[in-house]
DNA sequence: TCTCATTTTTAGAATTGTTCTAATCTTCTT
DNA sequence: AAGAAGATTAGAACAATTCTAAAAATGAGA
């Protein structure tokens, strides 16, 4: 089921949608924000999305896309991803899952949660708590 | 300070193994392998390295650095992780297994692989092989 | 041993991704 | 409309890493 819904929210959906999560939504926020979820899932680095602003005609300077995506990130909107120090993709699906690394092209590519099962974890050491299991598989393509 | 065993090698069995693997036992290459061995498993990023180094008395470039691990970790001797692109920790334990991630240090912590048990992968994407699964625990502490 | 081609090392410059600064603009509340 | 708080900006600064091209070390063969 790839139904790709080109799901453009409206203007003021969006707005809604940020300030419901302590955003004000700015203009530069909203024209983002609908930039990123217009698509379906995927994972763009800072620089991709300051590119593929510019590209809309929408003027925002590169230190507002970072402090952007570490908002949204920060707010559960995004999920931020790294592999290898290839700098850091974030990823338009915030929910639980995981990678497929494409070593040779750096791509990543989403698993659905339930494709991976993990049937015994280790005890996190005292002291502290598990915030998330991350699985990378790394393709050799 | 706890107790780690002091497995300092001869340099001459640094010697061969280095030759072993097709590395000439260059000064130092020596001198690195023998610090990076010496104690028990470790993470260390190229800085670490470099600084520990210095402390020895061993007179080597940061490129040099940076060009031992990456001929290290090619031959296997290392395995390069990094997560959250808080630049690469260069783990001297090589052989398959996971880790904890500290979120707030930014520490590493091995975790024996069998440890962690994956019952249940997505087959990998047609043309791919899959070269490795990492699995990172973060956590809150 | 000496010689020489090859490999390695090096200092420093360059690159990349990201964060910081402090000045200017926006937004929101009243 | 005014003022305070919050957001944006250009550009400088930074950190990790790679590149460059020149000098040094290594190992094979005479």
């Amino acid at each position: 089921m790839t139904k790709q819904k080109s799901n453009t929210l409206s203007d003021s959906e969006v707005q809604q949608r940020l300030r419901a999560i302590g955003l004000r939504p700015t203009r530069q926020r909203l024209a983002l924000a609908t930039l990123l979820f217009a698509q379906g899932d995927r994972h763009v680095s800072a620089d991709d999305l300051f590119k593929e602003a510019r590209a809309n005609g929408i003027a925002v300077s590169l230190a507002t896309i970072y402090n952007t995506l570490h908002e949204f990130t920060a707010k559960g909107l995004l999920r931020a991803v790294s592999v290898d120090s290839l700098g850091t993709y974030f990823d338009t699906n915030a929910s639980d899952h995981h990678h497929f690394f494409f070593e040779r092209s750096g791509h990543l590519q989403d698993i659905p949660k339930n494709n991976v099962h993990i049937s015994s974890l280790p005890q996190a050491p005292k002291g502290t708590k598990v915030s998330r299991v991350d699985v990378v598989i790394r393709l050799k393509d």
